[in-house]
DNA sequence: AAAAAGCACGAAAACGGTTTCGTGTTGATA
DNA sequence: TATCAACACGAAACCGTTTTCGTGCTTTTT
């Protein structure tokens, strides 16, 4: 019943010739003869022998596995990212573990290191909320010391030198507050997270910079910082009534839905009372009513140029290039919750 | 620079002992003295010494790696049950290999000897569309003959001897229809997936025995199949501007929002004119407008489930227990999109 | 005919661990 | 004093490959 693995050993045991004979014959080595070569090929086809990788990662020390590190699993954004690493990594022959920080500081420590030991060429990953919070990166420089490549996206520090990729979100928040702006919206809420995020931090800034480069000032009654998750509706309610804007901007997807869903409960139309713009092309801004405008981040491109960087490194460890930094440009993609 | 990994060897010289006794000596064996055992466990601790993985696994023949196979990541159900596969495996030590079939026999296929070769100790799996439409399960049996673990989830196939785990399609969808008919509704429609999907089966025949039950036949002009990529809003409006239905009820959940967008645009109710239930409790039922009563499918406890099945196959080869299919309790989750 | 080359293959080390089975040195026992 | 455990450690095999360096044998060259 059970077909065993078969070895080179077994094929050389089989063929009376020794294992050296088998593994060359196998890589087609010039050294062996016509004969033998066909020999031991055929019995390796027949036998359906398939090399090891373990044994193959020992000795070569190299795995072909890439180690991704994402916050959560549950959550499009990551998803489309680690869609784009797959398909690089696995066109290059490279399997892709994931594990999920959970956004936890203490997991994302485990985990990487559980990774470290030999279990992967490279590390692909994103910050989870606990590390940005804590600002401690000591377990990233560790792994980077080790030799071991490393490429951050999305969520990144400047406290480690590796490779980069994220997009310009204060870029992708200019255009968007702009957009509102020229719409001729004044009143322009911003729903994002609290401080510690680099990448809220940059959205705000963008905000600021738009409504400053149109002459306007940074109200910061119209800012609510909301905890990034168990989000509170009524929060969200007492803030926008309290304020009644004629936009909003929304760091992420799931704040601006909120935001529209409360907004429309006040019996005011999007987005002739109020427009409204959100972060991450994810599936409710495209299936919301009405569709929500977004700054798309494009995830997938983002995962592959990540795992390109990543491979680049692996595959030629001598060369002391420096460490890129690839910056994406988001795209504003307009839909129904503002005016065409 | 370069703090290159520290090895049993390297410890061995240093202290002027064999490898052999390091080893022990890491492991607290009782044949090594007191001293010695403490010299070396010191040394290691203060050169941050961790053994290597690859040669563990090579050694025991286990490499503590759970391989994982589904269709599409960029997907609410399939990203619970790796959070749930993640969440079990990780606190038993194992790391999870996620690859994405993304639909195609093929890439099954090659995903899956890519893994067979020592990366994994077992399998957790669901069927890509390519393989449930060529019914072609020689790449699982091969695997399984070899005696390497496997269990199925969600897409399953009774061609294949190993555990599974899955919920209980027939029943979702005969509850889920009950419900309408419990509330006056008469002409439901279908819409379902072409039918090669064992899942969307299951569902269409719940969906029919509740019908029976209450006394009611199968009207096919009631089911639209639709393919399940590159959705075709006009098909979907044509078939309900057809038919004029008093509810819906959807295999999945992104069919149910369609229709609701559909139904909506004509100007008619949810769920006042038309009641809609759909299977998959994800984000878009969650926030669409109304929400969308929904069949959660569990997805988290079925990853937690397949995790445990097959780590305890993994850690007791040696039992020959039969293998099992566990079948979860699909639960209603009401929500605006049905009256209450 | 002797030396040089070329051919076809095998032995062995190496990757980094684990584990079995010695073995030399003690101290206790008869 | 000869014998024997007990103790503390080392040698070596092993997991499944790859790869370097021989090494016999045949063939060519002079």
């Amino acid at each position: 019943m059970l077909k065993q693995k078969i070895t080179l050993k077994h094929i050389a045991r089989e063929l009376d010739v020794s294992i050296s004979t088998v593994s060359k014959a196998l890589k087609n080595s010039e050294e062996i003869s016509r004969d033998t070569k066909e020999k031991i090929q055929a019995f390796a086809k027949l036998y359906n022998y398939k090399p090891n990788n373990i044994a193959i990662s020992l000795k070569n020390k190299r795995t072909k596995n890439i180690g991704v590190i994402i916050p959560d699993i549950v959550h499009h954004f990551f998803t489309t990212v680690v869609r784009g690493i797959e398909n690089y990594a696995n066109a290059k022959g490279y399997n892709v573990i994931v594990c999920l920080s959970d956004e936890s500081f203490d997991k994302e420590v485990i985990n990487m290191e559980m990774l470290a030991n030999g279990s992967i060429d490279g590390f692909i990953m994103s910050l989870s909320a606990g590390t940005e919070k804590k600002k401690d990166f000591n377990h990233l420089k560790e792994v980077t010391e080790q030799g071991i490549p490393m490429v951050l996206f999305d969520r990144v520090t400047d406290q480690i030198n590796c490779d980069k990729v994220l997009i310009d979100d204060m870029q992708g928040a200019y255009t968007a507050t702009k957009k509102l702006l020229d719409q001729g919206r004044r009143k322009i809420a911003l729903l994002t997270t609290e401080d510690f995020f680099s990448v809220s931090r940059n959205r705000n800034k963008g905000y600021e910079k738009a409504l400053k480069d149109f002459g306007l000032g940074l109200n910061e009654d119209l800012v609510l910082r909301l905890p990034f998750m168990d989000i509170d509706e009524n929060k969200i309610s007492e803030f926008l009534n309290g304020i009644a804007p004629d936009a909003i901007l929304s760091v992420n997807e799931i704040f601006g839905i909120y935001g529209m869903r409360v907004v429309q409960r006040k019996g005011l139309r999007v987005p002739e009372d109020v427009s409204i713009i959100g972060f991450t092309d994810g599936l409710l801004a495209k299936h919301a009513n009405p569709s929500l405008t977004s700054v798309a981040q494009h995830g997938e491109r983002m995962g592959e140029i990540a795992a390109n960087m990543l491979i680049e490194r692996v595959e030629n460890e001598n060369d002391e290039v420096a460490y890129r930094t690839k910056i994406l440009e988001p795209t504003l993609i307009e839909r129904d919750s503002t005016i065409n």
